[in-house]
Parts: structure tokens; C-alpha cells; sequence
DNA sequence: TTGCCAACCGGAACCGGGTTCCGTATTGTT
DNA sequence: AACAATACGGAACCCGGTTCCGGTTGGCAA
């Protein structure tokens, strides 16, 4: 870790300074942009905003989805963290619903984050499978622990638990009719063993 | 209804021949194309199966959405029909999980509808309107029942739970890891009564 | 049959939105 | 001060939905 924010520990061979300066000016300008316009903003937006040309956010970021990635890298760390945080500090059950509950509201927070993630979109897979290996082990492993508890039902996949809570979280904003939490509550209470 | 597709019951103004002609060959290009290439397929893909013009499509619906609409309106419909049948002939909460399961089954074979459903581009709410108005009536009185016998939660709302439903089945093909229908039943089994 | 006009049609044109290209400007090093 | 290497901006390109326009055709009336 070296100032940077790339995961693998790769040595950066410096670059110019102009260069790290528009980095961060794109990233601060999308996150910006995220939140008033949402994560599909047009990428012209994101540019202006930063006062910069499209290039060179394609420069820094291969695609959007990179630029997507790397804008909430942190909190995806931070949640990511947060289980076995969390594991250690109740019971196994009330640890899965908290930490489920943690990247419901992330997901729901950020406008069309949810959807993007699913979006079959050349690209976007790339942001997939970030969120993949990044969470589903961690779920996984909270999943295991309630399991071995007894406390719920043996037979979940985990990648299929997040896929489902994630898509719950599509379109959550923007429609004050549909609750994604109340549905991923009983999407958990389904996986109580019977009895 | 006047052998044309529209629900409400106008009177048609009989139109030119090659009209009709058109919109038939319109509805099974477009049906085909779906099939093959999912729902999101480009409309000049299913203006050449037809042997048609792109603006032909445009002329005999308003929009991409009003033809997918059409396509499926049938199978809409069949699938509100049958609501009111299974709950004549099973117990209340059966019959909720069978139409349940009628209308995953529907979703999950057409290829990115449920996707669809839920894309906020413009024109596509007339889609998710149609499919509200349509369906949600019909699981608001299997519910009902349902809870009136006591068999389930009687705070679940239709719409909702219509919506959590359709959002469970967004990208359920192409990825043999995702089944929708085990994520459905966990969130059926989650609306049983505690106890 | 022929002629006429409203109804219809096909494809080119337009409008975003993501991505790439290319000539130019900046950095930092000697 | 001068020169590479590195970055940059914005025009250009591709793709997909939607609209426009000049030509065609169906159906009716003479």
C-alpha cells in the first residue's frame, strides 16, 4: 500500500505529477457527480466536472466500470471487514443479518449501483467480479458459522445470497412503495431452519 | 376486442391491409428475436427479420417498450388468469406459491425481461406500469386470502412483493451459479407466520 | 380500367453515450 | 535551453433508439 489505490501491492513507477493530480481530481469528480446524478452519470459529466478531457479518464480508468470500482473501493474494503468484525462480537445469526444489513444500505445509498452491477453490459463485468470476490467470501464465511450453529438452513450458496440481496436492492431509490430492506428481512427470516 | 391486440375495447378504424400484414409480421419477428436474442435486441435487428423498415416499427408502436408489451401481452394475461383459478382449487397459501411460481417461470425464460422491467430508460415505465396494473391486483387477492387464513404475514404488500419478485429473476440465465427460483422460495417461506 | 389521394413504407438522418485517435502541451531531466 | 517521454483535450467513431422525408401502394370512385 503506497499511497495509491490499487489492491495488488504492485510498485507504481511514478508517474507525473499532473498525472496524479487528474487522478484524483476524476475520482473526487465522480464521486461528486455519483451522488447527485448517480453511478450512471455520463462520463462527459464526470470529465467537465473534473475539468478534464474524456481521454483521460479512459487513461487512468480502462473502462467506467474501473472508475466505478475505484470510487467505492474503500467502502467495499470497509464492508468486506466488517464480517468477521462482526462474527466476533455476537451470535453467528445476528452477525449475518447485521452485515447483510450493512451491504444493503451501502447498496442502496448509491443510486443505481445496484442495477449497474447487474448490467450485462461489456465492461461491467469486470465490477461483478470485483464485488464477487471481494464479498462472497466474507458472506461465506457468516453463512457457515450460522449454519454450523443451527441456526439456519445448510443448503444457501452464498454467491446466490448476495446476487439475490443485491437485486432486491435494484431500484430501491426512486420508488417510495418498494422497500428493499423489508424484503431482504424476509429473505433472511426464509432461511431459518424450520422449527 | 375486435380480433386486433388491444385491451381497451376501441373501435379499430380499419386500417389498410399491408398495415395489418406488417404488424403481424412485426409481432412474430419480434417474438423469434427475443427468443434467440434476448428482449434488449436491437429494434433494426427485428425490422430485418420482419422485411420491414425501422419506422414501420415506430408507427405501429409508440415505442420499443409498447412492442415488447405486445409481444407478451398473451402470456400477461394467461398468467393473471390463472390466479383466480388456482385459489378456487387449492388451500390460499398453494395457490399464492404456484402463481408464484407461474410468473418466475414466465420471467426467467424470457431472456432479460426482468431486466427490462426494471430499466429506468425512458419509455420502458409504460412496460412496468403495464405489468403492475396488470398483475399486482392479482397477487393483492391471493395475499389477502393467504393472510385471512392466517398462513402468512399480513404485512406484505402485493407490490412489493411483486417487485422483490421480479428483481430475484434479473439475470437468472447466463449464470448457471444463480437460480432465482430457490431465492424465491426462501423469500416465500420468509412470509409464513413466525411460530 | 384508370386515376387519385390518403395511408403507408423504407432508409437515411439525428441524438445521446461510451470509447478511441491524433496532434499538441507539459513535465522533468540533462 | 532543449529534448524525450509522458499526458492531455477534444474531435471522431460506433452503436442503438427515435424521427423525418420523399417515394409507394391500397382501395375507392368514375
Amino acid at each position: 500500500m503506497n499511497g495509491s489505490h490499487e489492491g495488488t501491492g504492485q510498485a507504481a513507477p511514478r508517474r507525473r505529477s499532473d498525472a496524479r493530480r487528474n487522478e484524483r481530481a476524476l475520482l473526487d469528480a465522480a464521486a461528486a457527480v455519483f451522488v447527485t446524478s448517480g453511478v450512471e452519470a455520463p462520463v462527459r459529466d464526470i470529465a467537465a466536472r473534473a475539468g478534464v478531457g474524456v481521454a483521460t479518464i479512459y487513461r487512468h480508468f480502462p473502462t467506467r466500470a474501473e472508475l466505478i470500482i475505484a470510487v467505492y473501493r474503500h467502502q467495499v474494503e470497509a464492508c468486506a471487514e466488517a464480517g468477521p468484525a462482526l462474527l466476533a462480537s455476537t451470535t453467528p445469526h445476528a452477525a449475518l443479518g447485521r452485515w447483510i444489513n450493512l451491504f444493503v444500505d451501502f447498496l442502496v445509498t448509491k443510486h443505481g449501483l445496484a442495477a449497474v452491477l447487474r448490467s450485462d453490459e461489456a465492461g461491467f463485468d469486470t465490477l461483478h467480479a470485483y464485488f464477487v470476490e471481494r464479498l462472497v467470501p466474507v458472506c461465506a464465511q457468516l453463512l457457515d458459522a450460522a449454519a454450523a450453529a443451527g441456526e439456519i438452513r445448510s443448503d444457501v450458496d452464498a454467491y446466490e445470497l448476495m446476487r439475490g440481496v443485491g437485486n432486491l436492492c435494484i431500484g430501491a431509490d426512486h420508488d417510495p412503495r418498494y422497500d428493499a430492506r423489508r424484503l431482504v428481512e424476509l429473505l433472511i427470516a426464509g432461511m431459518r431452519v424450520p422449527r
